[in-house]
DNA sequence: CTCCCGATAT
DNA sequence: ATATCAGGAG
């Protein structure tokens, strides 16, 4: 297991040099868009994401707007993603509770994001980090793969604990570049499928690379 | 735990 | 053919 230190003077100062720039990559112009851009992720690529949200943000500006059309026709419009009958469920009741129960705004606080339909603690996380600047880790595939992968945390540990983790070995002003630096390493460098530990200027301290260089 | 699910990489 | 993708709800 890597110890406090090992992470904040060897993995952070690393992953800033390889991604001095991370950032979120779900295309947005607003906390609405961005919250539903990242309930349309789950299990689907960034890249898939933006193709729909290209022509789906010109049609729908507004939670009215997406409770202004029959289901079916949303679920169309977001098929390609994939889970499209949830996800599309999911957008009509957060939409409707915006406005019922939020003044159709996307609220700021954890505590209230959460209570959205599609919106788990992940989610909630990219939301108050990316658009309101409230430090947070937002354990999603890659963080959680990396994570375990370095030793930073146990393999058995749950994405609460790994988020918990996270934040006790990590100062809290890092929190959201270090968020977006796992991921792009996780989607770039260390892949679910093949990770490039040969070239992996962190593979001496990682146990999950030792191992794999060896074979 | 299972289910939801199309697109893409391997 | 199978694994994986910025997960969440029941």
């Amino acid at each position: 297991m890597l110890t406090k230190k090992q992470i904040e003077e060897e993995v952070l100062v690393e992953m800033e040099k390889m991604f001095p720039d991370a950032h979120c990559e779900l295309t947005h112009e607003n906390p609405f868009e961005l919250t539903i851009a990242v309930l349309l992720s789950a299990q689907c690529t960034d890249v898939l994401v933006n193709k729909v949200t290209k022509n789906l943000f010109k049609k729908y500006k507004s939670p009215e707007d997406y409770l202004a059309v029959p289901i079916e026709e949303l679920e169309q419009d977001i098929k390609s993603i994939g889970l499209y009958r949830t996800k599309a469920k999911n957008i009509k009741k957060l939409c409707q509770s915006l406005i019922e129960e939020f003044g159709g705004e996307i609220p700021k606080e954890r505590d209230q994001l959460v209570l959205l339909a599609g919106v788990g603690r992940k989610t909630a996380n990219v939301v108050t980090s990316v658009a309101f600047n409230e430090p947070a880790i937002a354990v999603d595939t890659h963080v959680e793969r990396v994570s375990k992968r370095l030793g930073i945390c146990r393999w058995k540990d749950s994405v609460l604990e790994v988020e918990k983790t996270l934040m006790r070995k990590i100062p809290k002003q890092l929190w959201s570049d270090t968020h977006h630096r796992f991921i792009f390493f996780g989607r770039y460098h260390c892949k679910a499928q093949s990770p490039q530990c040969h070239v992996c200027p962190l593979a001496h301290l990682c146990r999950e690379g030792k191992k794999r260089l060896k074979s």
